[in-house]
DNA sequence: ACTCTTGTATCAATGTATGGTACATGATTG
DNA sequence: CAATCATGTACCATACATTGATACAAGAGT
């Protein structure tokens, strides 16, 4: 089974989004993310409906943060990509008449719910600016470096 | 994304087999399960080579455990099926060389990895006695009624 | 007007887990 | 020893969800 890889996804284009001004058009954001522009668009909706991105058509259009890293934690995220199925594990059926299956289940489904807590709790003390690698904290380059900086010279001249 | 049941429904068997002395067919295990011989036989296997359960062939054949419940761990039923992938989210691809890229997913793989050996820490802990409905601790009923009781009264008779 | 870019609908491709069938092998019974 | 029963396993079919891809209407800027 293959894993959900939107959140991993997202926190990358956004920590791209940070290092520069000018908005970064699905195209760029897309090439990053390793899909095509469509994909990105889907994704990032619920981003954009939960506040944390603005997005501009037309010239000059595509996307910008619309608050700064420090005030968008790990969980608000994941949050606004509408709580994507964290485990990989669960019961078959919710409901059965079997009470040795409906203790199993109860058991599983505590301890897993437990373990969910947990994480997301971790989530919510996370801001994004604390996932910036510490040698890029103002500066941007690399991995964009042929996509992100393709707009610069055009802005620059 | 679907999930896996087999941790649930391997501890659903276990705790049917722990209440009759007579080995369990697959056949009727598999209705337990929902499912049909073949994947039981399949999903088991894990627990055979772990030394968990036996199986005979032949007349009279079937499942057994090979060790009481209070001898296996949730910890021990997960790994005989081979540690089931835990988390449905993760990252796209390992290797990147885009700094920024790396470090989310370095940070994303450790929060999860700390969540994965807390969780396996507390299937550690637990025992498949203490799975048991404790209304049932010692008599066999009901969910296996109709199945389990099938042959009782062939070998009783 | 023309170009650019998003927003979204729709369909195809892909991958994976599960279901299901088949059959060889080994055990038991009479 | 033949018949039967049950496992072990290989193999293919099915189902399903996610992702990829295309298309296009509509908004924004020049």
């Amino acid at each position: 089974m293959n894993k959900d890889t939107r959140l991993s996804d997202v926190l990358h284009v956004l920590l791209h989004m940070a290092q520069v001004e000018e908005p970064l058009t699905s195209e760029v954001l897309a090439k990053s993310m390793r899909t095509n522009p469509a994909v990105l668009r889907r994704t990032m909706a619920g981003l954009r409906r939960a506040g944390h991105v603005k997005s501009g058509r037309g010239h000059g259009g595509g996307w910008q943060l619309a608050r700064p890293l420090e005030e968008i934690t790990l969980l608000a995220v994941y949050e606004a990509l509408d709580r994507p199925t964290l485990f990989a594990i669960g019961s078959r059926s919710r409901h059965s008449d079997c009470s040795v299956e409906k203790t199993v289940n109860a058991t599983l489904a505590d301890t897993m719910l437990r373990a969910e807590n947990l994480l997301l709790e971790r989530f919510g003390q996370v801001t994004l600016d604390q996932l910036m690698p510490s040698q890029l904290k103002a500066m941007s380059e690399e991995c964009g470096s042929a996509t992100l900086a393709e707009r610069s010279p055009k802005e620059a001249s």
